[in-house]
DNA sequence: CATGAATGAGGCTTCATTCAT
DNA sequence: AATGAATGAAGCCTCATTCAT
């Protein structure tokens, strides 16, 4: 169906575009007129649909979040070990580096940590996820005795924390590849957390892993 | 001795003034106005002393970032086990706290991401502490057989991106519980992560602790 | 037809501004709140329309310039003669210094020399004056002898300089009675010259001049 | 004799250096640091030694000015052909164009129109070269019959205008070779001038002249 | 629903000039 | 005689936002 109206198809634009330019020229980059650029539509559109700038880019973030989380959810549901999650998270993330979510997100979170405008909005904005992470960990970490000494929302804040530097480093070094090397080196690890949480190891491979994972393994 | 000239004791206001204001404005409320008011000085001097706003928050960030590297190698200096990587951190980070070093850092780090004047001063200016990280793990996982599965530079960088990530989230939600929450759980682990590493248990507890550490340990 | 839209009529109104500045207060005068002062209108109008001060110069140049040529073009179409010329360019004369034209246009030639943004548009949109001056020179000398001897080139270059430095001079010294009295030396010359370049006399005197003119002549 | 104290010699330093600054940055780019970086002193001591910016400008015009009407006065007496004015004004506008003076002097006399401050001071400092002009051409002008057609302060204010213009508008153009054809071609033009003039051609060439100059001539 | 025009606030920066030393 | 520091005015320009059409 077709039937989305000019408004909607109008509106859809913009916050494509406000996604976009956050990802590439960064939160001061991204001014009504730069945002109106890329989408081929009058600076004042923004006005009048969205009522202003900050609100666009909340309606943009609460845009992107919405499908990342649908997504997230979904692949993330029934994961129970450490090797299952950062299999997944490795996925996740490319998915997230492929569309503008992770770098519009950051770019928000940090540029809109000082406004009295977005803060707040932000605040509530995140919690879904730090919740959704708490959950995700929480499952993982099941009745495993490490329990008693880890706190699972700190996980959870520690996760989120290093998602969100994670990008931010690697985006001012203009160097992607330390994420990618930094999830391999925590998959050659996932096994023995797993193992420390009392998980099996993974059918296939049952019996032929210890503790100790060499780098090739 | 207070032997400073007059120049010397204006740039060295500027220079507090610029963090402060980086601190409690952020990145975008740091404009030659707000520092030069908080500094109790005339705007055109920060363009006399330092010839720009973004030279005076390089100037900064120069001088934040030697006074807090100084006392890093001093403090991490000997260091080899993560249970006393994390109590001298817990020291530091809340040195860093009491200071606007660590936001000002990650608010120039978020905010000139996008900047073509900032962005490669800063990764020239972040490249030491990323040494520097690398340098503190590679001691402290000395000869472990966990070596052969890590990738040292992968935890220098996430450290340096869960130590911004953290600033940056805690910031946002305007609670720094978490930090210290955090480094508390980070401190009930860091005996077990110890013992993977085949580092002795500190000798004052030889023999009553374990892998097993109970949160009120 | 009054059918021009309001952009277009604020156009025409910050252009004629920006010409009535650079005549009345010099280049260095013309600011983007004096031109914006004098036409009525905000400031910030400028940069919407015209993108900039210097841009705005430009415009207003090549109206001006515009308007001026096709005068010149229509009122020296034909002439073959100094005497002529001499006549009609007193009239072309009079003209540019009702309008803002001549001295805006050597402020900005003067002012603009030193800029690397003015100075090549500049030397750009002087060519064509160069050449017509070149055309018309050439028309006049014909076939004479002289043209030998005369590099028809300079000739035009020549005038171009007198043409501004003569308004230049007038203008320091804030009396143009100089420039009147030049116009009427040059044309008590003018048949001598055309009687060197072998044309015959006006018809409505034919037979009465001679190589000397008289002053009262 | 290195008799000059050391406030002359600073003095001397300053005047050097705000002409050269003239001709190299034009009118707009001589500010009192430009000068003073220029000069390698300290910019308030154009004020301590010359009271403003202004003030120096016109002290450097008076030096510069001084140091060329000697020498044109030298060069130019008793000249009294047009062929003979040319050759010396050759040589003069070379001496010119070799030191900052006549680029200094255009750009002090065009930005200085419009100022209320220098346009008096200009004024006064062009009309002893008006007179000097003046002079000559009525040396030149002699008791010819072309005396009675022309009036010679229109001659003297024509070639001063054509002295600016024309460096004016080589300047602009950033090629001076249209001057050195200017010449040329003036040169070839002198003995048919002077011939009009009643001057006897130069003795060497007499009985070979015509009043037709070929180019190669 | 969409547009072009307009506005006022505020950003960085440069300048001539003065002052204390 | 010389210097470094300091000041206030003014320049250009960009922005979010509003309004009339």
């Amino acid at each position: 169906m077709s039937s989305r109206s000019t408004g909607e198809r109008t509106r859809a634009r913009i916050v494509d575009a406000a996604l976009e330019t956050l990802r590439d020229e960064g939160f001061a980059g991204t001014t009504a007129r730069a945002i109106a650029r890329r989408g081929g539509v009058n600076p004042a559109l923004i006005f009048y649909h969205f009522g202003g700038v900050n609100e666009l880019l909340l309606a943009a973030l609460d845009h992107s979040s919405a499908q990342r989380m649908a997504r997230y959810r979904e692949a993330l549901d029934g994961i129970t070990t450490v090797t299952e999650l950062l299999a997944v998270m490795r996925k996740l993330y490319d998915e997230d580096a492929r569309t503008p979510h992770i770098t519009a997100v950051r770019e928000l979170v940090a540029s809109g940590t000082f406004s009295q405008e977005l803060g707040p909005e932000l605040i509530t904005r995140m919690q879904p996820w730090v919740d959704f992470a708490h959950e995700v960990i929480d499952r993982i970490l099941g009745d495993s005795p490490l329990r008693r000494s880890v706190d699972t929302r700190d996980v959870a804040f520690a996760l989120i924390a290093l998602y969100l530097g994670s990008e931010q480093v690697s985006r001012l070094q203009g160097d992607t590849s330390r994420i990618d090397s930094l999830f391999a080196t925590g998959r050659r690890m996932a096994p023995m957390l797993d193992d420390l949480l009392g998980h099996p190891a993974p059918s296939r491979r049952r019996g032929r892993r210890t503790t100790r994972v060499p780098i090739e393994g």
